[in-house]
DNA sequence: CTCAGTGCAAACCCTTTGCACAGGA
DNA sequence: TCCTGTGCAAAGGGTTTGCACTGAG
């Protein structure tokens, strides 16, 4: 996609053919994958691609905001392109994560808490159960 | 203490000075610490515990739900012995992590919440920001 | 041409596991 | 006594690091 390479360029970094795959990856999938899965999804068409490299790159992309790391309980941190502060709900059957595009609970949150001698930066609301297809199981 | 031992032994559990210990620990601090915390902190009463014991009774208080486990986005895992839900803020200078008690929101959260197609069982909402004291400084 | 990025393997940290011994019930 | 819990050391999984090579600018 031509639209991350120009990204990149903007921020004065260089592209490279796994920056652009890594961070396209992010934008086209909602699974909210960890490093191992960015991995085997780009193994096939990046052949040369190693799992360092992800690590690196992700890491890179959070230092620069264009990356959210999302930890959810999991022994591995799972990655989102979406760096906007939103809810998530985590499947404890099976393990998956989905955004929650509820703006009231973010604001209801921000609207409670200035009377905390704490200044918030982001509020991450994640609500464990059970998703819709392992209740009907 | 004696009522550790006791509700132990309710739940049909073998008292140990090891088990007594963390459980106390817990109890006794607001700190949210880490395995290893706990290990330190028991190391001068109790000479002979190890981590390795620290990890075990932690896991099997978890089971029983006597304590709960708390990723704050750290290498290593929290724990509190407050196991009902609630809110946290964690400072992103200092790390220290502190308890919210705002009802308000868990509230709020479960009442924005049924329209999904999910079943909450847990919400967990963390604050990211910075502290009181770090802001001062 | 230069220096940052990559890939590999080793190192690292936190946590779990296997196994022999110790100590609660 | 019996069996579970403990302690040690080794293994395990995810992530980071060191270093030589590669390739973007």
């Amino acid at each position: 996609m031509k639209e991350t390479a120009q990204l990149l360029r903007e921020k004065g970094l260089k592209v490279t053919p796994q920056r652009i795959a890594v961070y396209n990856m992010l934008l086209g999938t909602t699974a909210h994958p960890n490093a191992e899965m960015i991995y085997k999804t780009l193994e096939s068409t990046n052949p040369t691609m190693s799992l360092a490299t992800v690590y690196k790159t992700l890491d890179f992309f959070k230092q620069l905001g264009l990356v959210q790391e999302l930890n959810v309980g999991e022994s591995s941190s799972r990655y989102d392109a979406v760096v906007r502060c939103h809810p998530h709900t985590v499947c404890r059957i099976c393990g998956r994560v989905d955004d929650l595009h509820i703006d009231a609970l973010t604001e209801v949150a921000r609207k409670l808490v200035p009377d905390l001698d704490f200044d918030v930066e982001c509020e991450q609301l994640i609500l464990y159960g059970i998703c819709k297809e392992c209740q009907e199981k």
